[in-house]
DNA sequence: TGTACATCAGTGAACGCGCGTTCACTGATGTAC
DNA sequence: TGTACATCAGTGAACGCGCGTTCACTGATGTAC
């Protein structure tokens, strides 16, 4: 055998890794395979011996993304109302704005993923449920709104606010979007008692 | 004179909302100018005769949208909170979200706008603008939020919710995303007296 | 320990297609007389 | 009223570039003996 196994998994890895932040700053398709491929440290050809195709690697750097991300979930030692206030907090956040490359691709390849196909489309699902899941356990059964409703809606309003915030040029305006949305997104999960 | 300047001026339009339907669906990048003339039942050669760039058409199309969204407002009967409601409803439901063609565009276009030049933003802007303003108008200035805050963090739920409903292939948590969400915009517009 | 060899990750040139843009041409329109 | 003409919206072939994909080749690695 010439070279480690481990070694192609490595390079696959890396290659896998300089997408997702590729595509997370410009999308899907306006990213060729040669800046996946130099950003990797590689050259165009040897693509082909990790990947059948570039749409094999849209799903993949999802799936990279939401592994972290239950991670980073997993190994946080809040929980409940306080694990969900601190996400929002930092996902509603212009620190989380400004991080494109690290961002939630929930926000940024919205587009791209709904003109994809299934594999791509489940793993932003994916990510989306994990979201809906951390908020729903943390939000309380009151008044006109479940727990669900309260998750589903407070996920609505973290990528609402972000897709808008990312896209406008007016970083003021942006900025009152992200601080409104917060406001009601902590109110949503954390409603004050009278 | 050969033609009226009002045929130039008709074909023009034709265009330019045949551009808008097509971009709503897939996006800029991936249509043709090709795809935009023969939807205006013209060939791919006159577009020069009326643009100087494929780009032109962005934020043109945007702006149509905008003046009809402007339009149907006024022309709206209703008013204050009974009109937000009312575009709530609309904005956050099923019916928006199969019509693809005719949807709202800073739903599908965000990604696409967000890696544009400034008058596209600009335009997108000014849609959002518009929506945050109705909303703002409608709403009480209550507790811990204001009347812009509640505007503002509307339009992030309608925007989010359906972006999210868009994307994901699960049509039952699709709609679960749009009940929920629209339930909270209700209460966050018009939150019910004790 | 040293040498020949097989493997295969990586290289870079080449291919082919899609699409934005250009351009020479056409033909319908309305004006001049 | 009728005819010649100028204009220019629209046509479709052609150009050129970007990029996904293919392919013949290279050279580093580790195994066989």
């Amino acid at each position: 055998m010439p070279l480690s196994p481990e070694h192609k998994r490595k390079t696959r890895a890396r290659i896998v890794e300089a997408a997702r932040r590729l595509f997370n700053r410009r999308g899907f398709n306006p990213v060729p395979i040669d800046d996946i491929m130099a950003e990797a440290g590689l050259t165009r050809g040897g693509f082909y011996n990790h990947f059948t195709a570039k749409e094999d690697l849209y799903a993949e750097a999802l799936s990279t993304f939401a592994d972290c991300a239950k991670k980073r979930i997993e190994d946080n030692p809040q929980h409940g109302a306080e694990l969900a206030q601190s996400v929002i907090r930092r996902y509603i956040s212009h620190q989380h704005l400004e991080k494109i490359e690290d961002q939630c691709p929930l926000i940024a390849l919205s587009s791209d993923v709904a003109r994809a196909g299934s594999p791509v489309r489940n793993a932003y699902e994916g990510i989306l449920r994990n979201l809906v899941g951390m908020f729903q356990d943390a939000a309380p059964e009151e008044d006109s709104l479940t727990a669900r409703e309260r998750g589903l809606a407070t996920a609505a309003l973290c990528v609402g606010s972000m897709v808008l915030a990312r896209t406008i040029e007016d970083r003021s305006l942006a900025e009152e979007i992200c601080d409104a949305a917060r406001k009601l997104a902590e109110g949503t999960i954390n409603p004050t008692k009278p």
